[in-house]
DNA sequence: GTTAGCAGTCCAACCAAAAGAGTGCTAACA
DNA sequence: TGTTAGCACTCTTTTGGTTGGACTGCTAAC
């Protein structure tokens, strides 16, 4: 167990390195935090610091910075002091309000001001467990063409345009709808990743349906491929503002890492965490990118389907603010939401 | 004009910096491209063409390196000479027959397969001259909300979903299909911009359906902003594998101007050009990115429908090869345009 | 008009020296 | 026993100077 004052000084070290990236030294904390006892203790103190791992000497003559484990200290103590300071909490509430719409629009304003509001890159991952199939609907637009629209008990999936084969009339346009929805209502959008044609179920007084059933299956495919999760993210570019990644290489890395959205979705959804909750991964043993950190936020958006918000930066992330823009606005969807289910 | 052996050598400069990224000595070019003179005399042509405007000496004991003009030449003759080496060919067309579907797969596509080859940056810009709208579709999703669909002579714009105000049926449902149809059809979507909405066109009776107009007008507002134009992006991190940008302020810098996909859209869009048509314009004085080139080819889709495909990369770019892959991607989706025209 | 040769310029790399930043240790003190 | 002042020591950063090399421009000869 650490000292207070220990807790003190590292805690300093921590918002030291934040504020400036560049090695902390016992002068700087005394100046800055800790005016009540001199350097030289200071020192000593930075020095078991040190040997427990907290903290790491680049060179002899240089100061400290923090290691990871000194980063998830300052991180738990945040959290359980929930130190969370409610600065601009009006300015986000005024930026969303105005932008209240569907759960998309939603996703995409929350990712923008976010990442304007921080300086860091945000992303929103939405995750449909059920996603049962309600209906299908096919919608003649009158050009030859047919649009497919699938309706699941959560939402209206991305819907196909589909060529009418020749002669299809309006009568046989409902009874292909007709089967479709005694064929698919009930199921379950994912069971179709790898779904076969069932020819079988097509007795020849329907053969003529035939292409148009593929072509319907088809966009059911791509549709399930998506796999119910929506993943929206923004302001990568606002890494390279950070002087972690001065050198194009480093940067390249790191954006690379970014282009990745099945894994940045993975590693938001990962572990549950309560509505409202917020977790923080730290570096690539915690599963973040590497040389990065991610604070995330998980909110329920209904009964099945729930919603992650979070912010990926440097590990050196101004965890202060960026836990109080995600406690505000998960705090705001969780209103948000509520309201529109009473 | 230039003499014969002043192009050679002209070319030869730009044809080494672009390999190399590096001032191009008058011993290189003796070496690699013209051993039929001396270095000395090559010396002499540089400093000429360096007093035409051509060149430019990073300080005196260093080699050349290419103008803005002595590109704008170079890819010139590129062009004249239509030295479009048909390689790859076959690649191109092999990864694109696979991806056959809609337009906006197509794109989606292109943009990929041309990023992938050139290791630039791809965009792909759809302009939809006409759009004027042919129908609004009401489709009751039976959970309370309503989906509007807007069909209009070549596509159907991205529809939006309404909430559906207590109490109305079918019949209700369709009489608002019936008088939105009235009303907007043969419009232009472009005309709904700056639309107030005219209560005027609604009388008593239909009083209760104002709060339902209100927002489908909504939906249309927010459609017509985008305009009429898709713009797909692919390979922006592609620019920081180039040498050109070597320090992340400048990576910084050109990662911005692709964020704003407007002002890329304009570049590619705005001098027309006929149908597969090859267009280069260097540097912020021809109106591309600060520090970039942009290749482009125009393809018409259809009436009133037609695209720009681009690739911007830095000026020191492989013309040779970006015009190749362009003009082969603008035969392919030309042919396969007129193939569904039949 | 072309070329060899040479003087001249500038850059890049290297090294040494000096300055600066910070620590660790020691000895003294409360 | 914990704290502190002071100093020696280490390592980095900066500076300045030197050298070697890369190219050119010019001159004179062909």
């Amino acid at each position: 167990m650490l000292s207070e004052r220990k807790k003190k000084i590292l805690c300093a070290v921590v918002d030291s390195y934040i504020e400036t990236a560049a090695p902390v030294a016992s002068k700087d904390i005394q100046a800055e935090y800790l005016s009540d006892c001199s350097s030289a203790t200071i020192r000593n103190e930075l020095s078991t610091l040190e040997s427990m791992g907290y903290l790491i000497q680049p060179h002899v003559s240089a100061g400290r910075i923090p290691s990871e484990k000194a980063f998830r200290f300052y991180v738990n103590k945040l959290i359980s002091e929930s130190d969370v300071t409610p600065i601009e909490a009006d300015v986000i509430e005024k930026l969303l309000n105005r932008k209240i719409g569907s759960l998309e629009e939603v996703m995409t304003a929350v990712t923008r001001i976010i990442a304007d509001l921080t300086n860091y890159t945000s992303v929103a991952v939405k995750e449909d467990m059920s996603d049962t199939i309600t209906a299908i609907k096919l919608l003649d637009l009158s050009n030859g063409k047919l649009l497919v629209v699938i309706v699941t008990d959560s939402r209206v999936l991305k819907d196909g345009m589909v060529d009418l084969p020749d002669g299809f009339g309006e009568q046989m346009i409902m009874r292909a709808q007709l089967w479709l929805n005694k064929i698919f209502c009930g199921k379950h959008v994912r069971e179709f990743i790898d779904f076969d044609y069932p020819f079988a179920l097509v007795n020849d007084e329907f053969a003529q349906y035939n292409a148009l059933f593929k072509k319907i299956i088809d966009v059911l495919k791509k549709v399930s491929l998506m796999n119910g999760m929506d993943v929206e993210m923004y302001g990568e570019n606002n890494m390279l503002q950070h002087t972690e990644y001065t050198n194009v290489e480093d940067a390249r890395k790191i954006l690379h890492q970014m282009e990745n959205k099945e894994k940045i979705a993975e590693i938001l959804t990962n572990d549950g965490g309560e509505n409202g909750s917020l977790t923080v991964k730290i570096g690539a043993e915690e599963n973040a990118p590497e040389g990065c950190a991610v604070v995330t936020t998980r909110v329920s958006l209904g009964d099945n389907v729930s919603g992650s918000i979070g912010v990926i930066g440097p590990i050196r992330m101004n965890y202060r603010k960026v836990l109080a823009v995600l406690d505000k606005i998960s705090e705001i969807i969780i209103n948000l939401v509520g309201e529109e289910n009473k």
